[in-house]
DNA sequence: TCATTGGTGTAATGTTATAACAGAACCGGC
DNA sequence: GCCGGTTCTGTTATAACATTACACCAATGA
């Protein structure tokens, strides 16, 4: 099932794995958390074990998350689960761009390129949930000059283009041809 | 490169009339009023008078509008007001297309090109609270082309550039000079 | 007329997010 | 070690946004 028989990849995460069902996601996982334990560091900020679990919980899939859905795994856990617990930790997580918030689901994911400061958009399949993330690069300078014409200057870009996955869409394609 | 170059407005409202604090602002409200009119005639869909005045309110200025802002306008107005009753108008309205929803925002705002089946995107001042829809043209195709090489198909756009206005930039430029 | 449809009224509830304040844990200086 | 400031967490309550479910009514068209 997760075998990776030609492709030479190493990370497997670097790729498009959110529509990659072949991939190792545990690497995924502990590279994100491994990511974040280093970034504190460096920031003298305090992963602490709320914080972490969320930041685990999140990579958990692809697919983002809700804070009330993170909320009751962390009951699960014998945390503490009282709405100000989590969403104290998605701020944090927010901060050091360990995440990023969708606006249009109400739901958090995790981010891969934390260091590197970056503007990135959403590809969010509506059948399966699964979220990925692409770097913005021409995007976001094409945005910031347009909006400059007119006189506009961003400073938060939200762009998040919802529809149907590769994975879904062969599935459909499936069920079509059994009409 | 987004570039509009037929500018023979005649219609104050179809420049650039959220960052324009000189535009006959009643020309908006009228006209995209006497739009949803001859829209909804068209469809055989009925502009009730909840429906109506929703869409006056939403339009009373270039600020997206919350649910329960119209509420108690609505209120206030001797109507109805439970959320129901401004969600279903919502839900009309939207449907029609005489309206967009701000994801980033959970606001409401006019569109004043309900006709053409279009997607597009806000300029939205985080200062005064304005917004603007600008045609997304270009930006779709190649939002849609960038997504196509991933495999995926989209099917709805979130585009939402959160920053100042040139109205504000330039009242901060003036409170900038003060210190 | 009567059934159908679409629109509204109303109560209750669900979902997402924040305010406010008390207490516990951590950390640097002594 | 101990102190004092800061940061983090616990707890309660509430704000803000949105939907469900069902009853009623009014326009439409056999
Ligand atoms: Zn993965
Ligand atoms: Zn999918
Ligand atoms: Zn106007
Ligand atoms: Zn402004």
């Amino acid at each position: 099932m997760i075998e990776n028989n030609d492709t030479s990849a190493q990370d497997s995460c670097d790729e498009n794995p959110a529509f990659n069902n072949r991939h190792n996601h545990q690497d995924c996982i502990s590279s994100a958390l491994d990511k974040a334990q280093a970034l504190c560091r460096t920031r003298n900020s305090r992963l602490t074990p709320v914080r972490k679990r969320v930041l685990e919980l999140i990579w958990q899939s692809h697919k983002p998350l809700g804070a009330y859905q993170i909320l009751s795994q962390l009951a699960a856990d014998g945390f503490n689960s009282a709405p100000p617990t989590v969403y104290r930790a998605l701020d944090f997580l927010l901060e050091h761009g360990l995440l990023h918030r969708i606006a249009s689901l109400n739901a958090f994911i995790g981010c891969n390129n934390p260091n590197h400061n970056h503007h990135g958009y959403f590809l969010i399949c509506r059948s399966c949930g699964s979220a990925q993330e692409i770097e913005a690069g021409n995007l976001s300078t094409y945005l910031r000059k347009n909006a400059s014409a007119a006189g506009f200057v961003i400073e938060s870009e939200t762009v998040e283009l919802s529809g149907l996955c590769p994975l879904c869409l062969e599935q459909q394609g499936h069920s079509q041809s059994d009409k």
